[in-house]
This record gives C-alpha cells, structure tokens and sequence, in this order.
DNA sequence: AAACAGGCCTAAA
DNA sequence: TTTAGGCCTGTT
C-alpha cells in the first residue's frame, strides 16, 4: 500500500536557519508513540521551547528531529529533495494508516484489540534501515529497552562515523551524533571488542550476523525479495542469536514486511489474557504486524 | 540479595 | 520434537 504523501508538504527554514519540513493535517502520527511504541531505539526526546513532543535521532546517516501541533508535523534538519527521497518513506507518511486499522478491525471484534488500536491511534511503523534493524532486535533479547538504547549509542558512537547535521541543530538537540557501523565495521572491530562493549552474550551474535553478510554467505537484498514472509524468516534466522521473535521485529520494522507478527512475552501475555485459545496471527490479516504493536503498547501501557 | 529484562542456544529426553 | 537451564550486564 505505498503511494503518493498523501499531505500537503511545505519546505521552509526555522528561525536558525535549519531546513525544516512541515507537513500540515498527518493523521495517525503522535510522536512519542511513534518512537516510544518499541520499533526504534535510536530517538529520544529533545527537550526545546518549540514544541512540548521533539524527538531527535540518526537514520540513513543524518540527525533529525521530528516535531508536532495541531497544524501538522515537523521535521527539522531535512531539505526537500532528501525528504522526497528519503524520510517521507522512512515515517511512513506513504501508509494508510486509516485503511490498514479498519482492515485489521474487520477482521476481529475482540474488545481488547479495539481499544489497543484506540490507544494507540498515533502509531505508525517506520520503514526503518535493514542492517540496524537487525542488529537492534538481536540486542533487545533477553535485555531491557534503556539498556537496549545505551548499546545501540554506543556502538555506534564507537564503531560508527559522524552522522551529517545541519547548522543549527543545537536548537534541535544536537550535539554529536553516530551512523550505526556497517557490518565491514563490526567484523573490523571484532567479537572482543564488542565484549568490551558489554553487548555481552549478543556479541557472538551481531559479529556472526555482519560476517555472514560480508562473506555474502547472507544477503539483505534476497531477505528483501523473498517469496513470502516465512521464507524471509529463515533466512535470517540462518544467523546465530536470530530466532523467530527477533526475525519477525526485523521483517516488520526494517524490510516492510506489514505480516510479520512478533511474539514476545507480552504479546504471550495479551493473547492468553483477551483471546480465545486457537490465536492465529494470519487471521488479522495483512496488517497484523501493526495489530501486533498496537496491542503490544497498549498491554505495556498497563504497567 | 535475587530476580528480571520485547530470546535463543544447547543438551537431554 | 519438545523442554529445562543458562547466559552478559544492569537495575530494582
């Protein structure tokens, strides 16, 4: 369901001079759900007198900030030609979300999916890069979400280049900011050195994961067109510390994969807790990828 | 202090 | 084929 940004889009500069884009009427896009929801690692909260929600982090090698009010959205550090390329496609602004919860809604009349989508309206799935994606998810087993975060920052302060940044981000929060280091980087820097990094029992698994890649022996791209989301899964679960849990986060986070239905402990939780015993993820449909998140946030909401 | 954190691997039935 | 333990590290 990719199309056309459905949006009217301006291209302006802030008061510093930063290049900024505005898009005006974004339903289905409530910033803090959208990088607190669990997808993304890599963005936090800027804090600034401009907006009370500006998150800020690295993607494609850039540091950006994303912003809201009632007119729209906001994106700071970003010029028109790159956000055509780029980040209306990385925020997902080409999906129908509207479409996509009413298809899932059809399919099912359980209550407690009907307020999971109600609570988490402002989500959308980011359309985020392969080989991150990948490596952050094999990081997230068996770890917790900071923790998860302070990993990611530092391999890619330590092992990753000097992400680009426009003049007059300092406004936005920026004050250093890292690309995630290639997989010619991970295998430069060596298991050790990851150890040192208390990426601890997950070292093994991300070196193993960027030699695979390098060696060719895995190709990101034949992950990409696989046949079918299944066939995509076992490719990547060909990597060590890569299961089914961690295989369906990096298809549905990172390769566009809206099927694939991560199951963790808390998606155990809400399954056994609102669902009537034989749950099979194909019957919400397409999009039970968003239904996956949508209930994940809302049962992580009643903490 | 002991248990737990968006799992997965390995060994053993 | 399924099922326990154990695992790096940090926090509570």
């Amino acid at each position: 369901m990719e199309r056309e940004i459905p949006y009217v889009v301006e291209y302006l500069k802030d008061k510093g001079g930063v290049p900024m884009v505005r898009v005006l009427g974004v339903d289905h896009f409530h910033t803090k759900s959208v990088f607190d929801c669990g997808q993304a690692f890599r963005f936090m909260p800027v804090s600034n007198t401009l907006h009370s929600e500006e998150w800020g982090g690295v993607a494609y090698g850039r540091y950006i900030t994303v912003a809201e009010d009632e007119d729209g959205l906001y994106i700071y550090g970003v010029e028109r030609e790159e956000f055509l390329r780029v980040w209306g496609h990385y925020l997902a602004l080409d999906f129908d979300v509207s479409t996509a919860a009413e298809d899932i809604l059809s399919r099912s009349d359980n209550e407690a999916l009907r307020n999971a989508v109600r609570y988490g309206e402002g989500i959308r799935i980011l359309r985020q890069e392969r080989w991150e994606t990948l490596c952050s998810f094999i990081i997230s087993q068996n770890n917790n979400i900071p923790r998860i975060r302070s990993l990611i920052e530092r391999i890619s302060r330590e092992l990753g280049e000097s992400a680009e940044c426009f003049d007059g981000m300092q406004a936005h929060g920026y004050t250093d900011a890292y690309s995630f280091p290639t997989p010619e980087q991970i295998v430069e820097a060596g298991v050790e050195r990851l150890r040192e990094m208390k990426l601890g029992f997950r070292a093994p698994y991300i070196y193993d994961a960027a030699e695979k890649i390098c060696s060719g022996v895995l190709s990101l791209d034949e992950v990409g067109s696989a046949e079918s989301t299944e066939e995509a899964a076992r490719l990547l679960m060909t990597v060590k510390g890569v299961g089914p849990k961690v295989a369906a986060c990096t298809l549905l986070f990172g390769f566009e994969r809206d099927d694939a239905f991560p199951v963790d402990v808390w998606v155990r939780r809400v399954i056994e807790k609102y669902f009537e015993p034989p749950f099979d993820p194909l019957a919400l449909g397409p999009y039970a990828g968003l239904a996956q998140q949508y209930l994940f946030y809302y049962e992580r909401s009643l903490e």
